[in-house]
DNA sequence: GCCAACGTTGGC
DNA sequence: GCCAACGTTGGC
């Protein structure tokens, strides 16, 4: 069964566009250095879910692109670079502590920003948009992706109603 | 730059 | 195991 995930990047570090003009259109998701974001990518993620691409920490946070789970879990290799800012002392190669999934971006949409997604009262319990919430990975129910998939279609394709 | 909220660390 | 101190996230 297909799920759904909701995964933040900083456009500075890794933008829908940086993704889409990536080789396959597939990035690594590097540098998630929290354990519950991890273990979705670890222990919940399957190739071929449905990922919303989520700018934060930029002028205009919202969602940016959908895109898709697109490998296993596999080894972060940023954690044992000590010149990468995702580096980690404490993590021994023999026993990694962060794993990652690769992301394959789809397509770029319009920015459905913060402030619209916290207008919709029917996305009013997306995790995302819960008090005090900073989980870079969240996963997304399936009415609610219904919903921001569909508010996507109407705005892009205005005639085919 | 501010600050609310949360996660992690480490002494006890 | 508790919890205070500290660090980080991320919107504003």
């Amino acid at each position: 069964m297909t799920q759904y995930w909701l995964m933040k990047s900083e456009p500075d570090e890794c933008s829908i566009d940086d993704a889409l003009a990536a080789p396959q259109a597939t990035v690594p998701w590097t540098g998630v250095r929290n354990y519950q974001a991890r273990n979705f990518m670890r222990d919940a993620m399957r190739i071929g879910d449905g990922v919303l691409f989520y700018h934060s920490s930029c002028p205009q946070p919202g969602i940016a692109g959908l895109a898709r789970v697109a490998s296993a879990p596999h080894t972060d290799l940023t954690q044992f670079d000590p010149s990468s800012p995702y580096f980690d002392a404490a993590s021994r190669p023999e026993a990694p502590r962060w794993q990652l999934v690769d992301v394959q971006a789809l397509r770029k949409t319009r920015l459905i920003s913060l402030a619209e997604l916290r207008a919709e009262p029917e996305l009013a319990d997306m995790l995302l948009l819960k008090r005090g919430n900073r989980l870079s990975i969240t996963p997304v129910s399936p009415a609610h992706w219904r919903f921001i998939t569909d508010v996507l279609m109407r705005r892009a394709t205005p005639s085919a109603q």
